[in-house]
DNA sequence: CTGAAAGCGCTAACAG
DNA sequence: CTGTTAGCGCTTTCAG
């Protein structure tokens, strides 16, 4: 391989104008630069990451921590790994993929020996044993989620509350008066992940301003698990017409389950979801649902973590991406008979 | 951060000797070992991973390439990349995560920026644009898959024909004389993708050994294609009774397709399939499968790098994976009426 | 606008 | 068994 000093002798120039030229650090006459990229080109020079890393400290490596544990939607995790991966190159930047399971000695491990600069963490809870972590690392980091505080952290993600309350005031726009949510299992819920119970204030706080009665139902996943559901709710709220379901793996077999009972969605039973956009496009009923935005997430991040690393003072602590809602055949007027 | 001269002074030594104990590459007293461990330990010393690799020329970083097309099972890239980087970590290195989309460029790039040591891709193409610079890169790399010459590469995989054979072998020593495969979708045909024409080929193989019936359908992915083809399948082999499944999407729909038919599986039909176990399991009649081993494989692939880095010299080219069938709910003997 | 030269922190001869 | 020292290839002062 071509090194520096072989580019410069073959343009006639220093090595650090090389540097220079590459980098656009200091100003190169036309002419030089010229000749430099033309050096550059002949004899297919390509700087050393370890040698400029040494020089430079910086990497210009993200570190990715992905979560392994079950219940969450695998292809979320890839659609937002991949759209850091393309948003990072996009700022000359390259992605280390840690997981979860490397735990705290990973993340220390990575940052101090200067493998990476930033640090990207996914599916953080609320009570995060990284998080003290991450205050005193001094590489900059930015988490998908919220822990109970972000405090001189950077977190951002989608505004599951707003998500929550978008589906309740569609509902509630199309004459819905009976509504409940159908939510993530207990263990979600007790493992103290925010956003879930974000879900719940804001499908509780909407209904309640919407004069709207509503409950709140935590539910395992499989189709045994959505026929019990389905018939609970409608024991206990016979006049049900509106769901929100906050449950990737059981949107299915829960709309079936309520087809089984007799109702017809929408005709009977008006239906969303607060699911990855492929999910509830491409369910046998199409679902109206406020999307998983995982790609938005993923670019939004990386361009946190790089206005910190550029030194920006104020970059916000908090993001919340606003919800949109898709309409789709699941939701329909309620029926007055 | 401390640095090498900082431990060394700490424990009364040379750098070289901090470096060698850490490295184990020559001989240290136990008594000096003791003092440069207690050292590093207390100024929480980390060598730095850009100086290492400029002295050694080694950043013990690997790439991962995983695809980004549809048509590919995305919990089983993940699962493979997680094995991957679980692996990897055994051996002292990290991985770097890149997409597909960065195409040749991006293999060259971190090859010779020194940023990774050897390569890892997925999703290897029959005439795969990449092989000739995997040839020149003076990097050692591992593929995913078979492209129609392996020579001078290592490759691992299923051996899909072998699944196939084990799938139509199974059918056969449940009575069953009239088979069909339904495959992937035709592009993936089109696309070269050897693995898909390598089930063909066991299929039909193993059939025509075994004197069975059978054919073979490409099929699209979507509900209405599996009633298309649940059709057409019987409509062509009114007496078939045995079918392989080699398309993720397509598996639930068809059984569905095959009993609002009126056929039940696996009274009246047997079904096998080639997928991921955990889609096998989960689906509704559990399904005898043979298992894409996508952990096995990424760790696989990590060790047959590890040992062409390590210099070994007789690496296999190839490593094909012994396809392990599953019985599962949906394979009965045939009813003889 | 350009050069010279001093490191960045580590590894690996070489020397003992 | 241990120490000395010369780089690894680049960036970045400092000087002009």
């Amino acid at each position: 391989m071509a090194k520096i000093t072989d580019v410069a002798r073959h343009a006639g120039v220093s090595p650090s104008t090389v540097s220079y030229a590459l980098s656009g650090k200091r100003p190169i006459s036309d002419e030089t630069k010229r000749r430099v990229e033309a050096a550059i080109r002949e004899l297919g020079y390509r700087p050393h990451a370890g040698a400029r890393a040494l020089a430079s400290s910086k990497s210009n490596v993200l570190a990715l921590v992905v979560p392994l544990r079950t219940g969450i939607h695998v292809p979320v995790i890839m659609q937002f790994a991949v759209s850091v991966v393309t948003t990072a190159r996009r700022y000359d930047h390259d992605v280390l993929l840690l997981t979860q399971e490397e735990g705290e000695e990973g993340l220390r491990r990575v940052a101090d020996t200067a493998l990476v600069d930033a640090l990207i963490l996914m599916d953080v809870q609320l009570h995060d044993p990284r998080l003290p972590l991450l205050r005193v690392l001094e590489r900059p980091s930015v988490m998908i989620g919220f822990p109970a505080s972000s405090e001189g952290l950077t977190c951002i993600d989608l505004d599951f509350k707003a998500a929550g309350e978008a589906c309740v005031e569609h509902l509630a726009g199309l004459g819905h008066r009976v509504v409940a949510l159908v939510g993530s299992p207990p263990e979600v819920y007790v493992r103290q992940t925010a956003f879930a119970q974000r879900v719940v204030e804001g499908f509780t706080a909407a209904a309640d301003r919407h004069g709207l009665a509503s409950s709140v139902h935590p539910c395992e996943a499989g189709p045994g698990a959505a026929r019990r559901a389905a018939g609970r709710l409608l024991r206990e709220q016979p006049a049900l017409t509106g769901v929100v379901v906050h449950n990737e793996p059981l949107l299915e077999p829960l709309i079936d389950a309520f087809e089984q009972l007799g109702l017809r969605v929408p005709g009977d039973l008006s239906v969303t979801a607060i699911c990855p956009d492929e999910l509830a496009g491409s369910a046998r009923v199409p679902v109206t649902s406020v999307a998983l935005p995982s790609a938005e997430v993923g670019t939004r991040a990386v361009e946190l973590l790089m206005r910190k690393l550029g030194g920006d003072p104020d970059v916000p602590e908090s993001t919340l991406l606003a919800p949109r809602l898709t309409e789709r055949a699941s939701t329909a007027r309620r029926q007055v008979s």
